[in-house]
DNA sequence: ATGCTGACCGAGC
DNA sequence: CGCTCGGCCAGCA
């Protein structure tokens, strides 16, 4: 298994500290990638073959990524709230929860 | 080749 | 705060 792009993608996500989010953006933006739906694209494509926590993964805005995607937002949110992640309504709260490490 | 579609984002109103 | 719009680029029919 060569170190492409997806390898990457998943060992950054595992970085993302318990409690808190980071974004696609971000993680665009950290690996030189040309937009952000390659990040989506990429996280889509791959089997969760990986113990990658892609739930910590959410849009800019802090809406949750899709319906269909780990079975319900409802479900995501819930995951992340009992793993301490703070929500504002329906969004995660970006301004306490995003992980600081990548947003600069 | 071409024209959608999409796990996106920022600007603008 | 909410909605639209354009740009982005990899896949796929």
């Amino acid at each position: 298994m060569p170190n492409d792009l997806s390898t990457l993608v998943y060992e950054l996500v595992e970085k993302v500290p318990l409690g808190k989010v980071t974004t696609y953006g971000d993680i665009a933006r950290t690996l030189g990638l040309k937009t952000p739906r390659q990040v989506g694209w990429i996280l889509h494509r791959n089997p969760s073959q990986r113990k990658t926590p892609c739930h910590r993964v959410v849009f800019s805005d802090g809406r949750l990524s899709g319906q269909f995607a780990f079975g319900g937002r409802d479900a995501q949110r819930h995951w992340l709230e009992s793993e301490g992640v703070l929500f504002n309504g329906e969004k995660v709260d970006m301004k306490r929860s995003r992980w600081a490490e990548l947003s600069h």
